[in-house]
DNA sequence: AATTTTTCGAATGGATCAGTCGAATTTTCA
DNA sequence: TGAAAATTCGACTGATCCATTCGAAAAATT
């Protein structure tokens, strides 16, 4: 049937949600069934198993995040060239994630601890790259920004959404240097000229 | 001793930012424990159980929240009043979030899906002040402001940090518009003159 | 109405986890 | 110093949780 593909995507977004947000052994069965609205022995009907759910829904996110990229790498035209080259960036350092998770996959498929390590150094390249890309454009007199880090912290988490960045869990973080990072942001903006 | 109460406070902060992550339930105390660098069993020379842990974290929430809302009140003259405002609006929200969990605390302490669910209107109801806030400021020409709903979600999302609005669960998050928004405010600024 | 596809409730067995206990270790202070 | 008190910890337990199975009901297809 074709219905089977659409029902499987929808499996694999709804759980992809839940597993970004409490990681693979937090996220149980129940949870993404009820997200689903039905009960969680339908599932197995289409997945084997839990591991194989994961499995899907990390093969799909590298996908998804290899579209934005190629998609992003034809846009570098607007004025705010500066930050969709972030965006490139951004892609582009995820595409090796995604041969990472490749190779677990040929692999056996019990390191999940190992993903969120390599997680969570991703996320601090991330946050590296785009304090880097502040600091020099302060430098070149492209923007103007206060507070790089936190204006960096701030971009960073908007920029995810829902899945918060792995390795702030250690990071201690000032709501009062973040609040005004995001003002000075919204009142007056970074580009200058 | 003196140092019962600093290792006391110690818990938590550290359980604070995991159960702020991850809700009770899927809080485990070796995770508490191992974050502390100590055995589990060593927690239970300091607290009774999971849910005094939770109790205390709560409560140590509130009043932290109930100072910073003094101090922003004390604080509102500079040129981003408004902003400010909002500041003292979410924490006068908080407080009667606050009230609830008292009320709960003194009655027996099994409701933690209730708990969740004032949480997520909570939030729910902070993003619309956020979301009005916007609004009033365009009409009024004291903002310009592309799409309100993302530009309020971008900023409630980095207001909070670590903590992920609890009903974006629901929330189909669309990742081009979020980066506009972003960029929008970036680039431009929102507020006018 | 027979067959195939899809859903679901109930059961299970293994894993997980809060909390206990007694002993070991460290700290206090005489 | 060394006895007493404070603190840590490893090993255990019983209860709960959770992935997965199975067979039967329900829906869809023929």
């Amino acid at each position: 049937m074709v219905n089977r593909e659409i029902f499987r995507k929808k499996v694999i977004i709804t759980a992809g949600q839940i597993f970004s947000r409490f990681g693979f052994r937090k996220t149980t069965m129940d949870e993404i069934a009820s997200e689903l609205k039905m009960g969680k022995s339908s599932i197995y009907y289409y997945f084997e198993s839990k591991e194989k759910i994961f499995e899907a829904v990390i093969r799909h996110e590298a996908n998804t995040l290899r579209n934005e990229l190629t998609k992003a790498i034809k846009e570098v035209d607007s004025p705010i060239d500066k930050m969709k080259n972030y965006v490139f960036v951004r892609m582009k350092s995820f595409e090796k994630l995604a041969n990472y998770y490749n190779a677990i996959f040929d692999k056996n498929l019990d390191h999940f601890d190992f993903i969120e390590n390599v997680r969570a150094k991703y996320d601090r390249e991330e946050l590296a790259i785009l304090r880097l890309l502040l600091y020099h454009g302060k430098r070149k007199k492209v923007f103007k920004v206060d507070n790089s880090e936190y204006t960096a912290l701030a971009i960073q988490t908007t920029l995810k959404g829902l899945e918060v960045p792995l390795f702030w869990k250690k990071k201690e973080v000032n709501i009062e240097k973040r609040l005004n990072a995001i003002l000075d942001v919204l009142f007056n903006g970074i580009l200058i000229k």
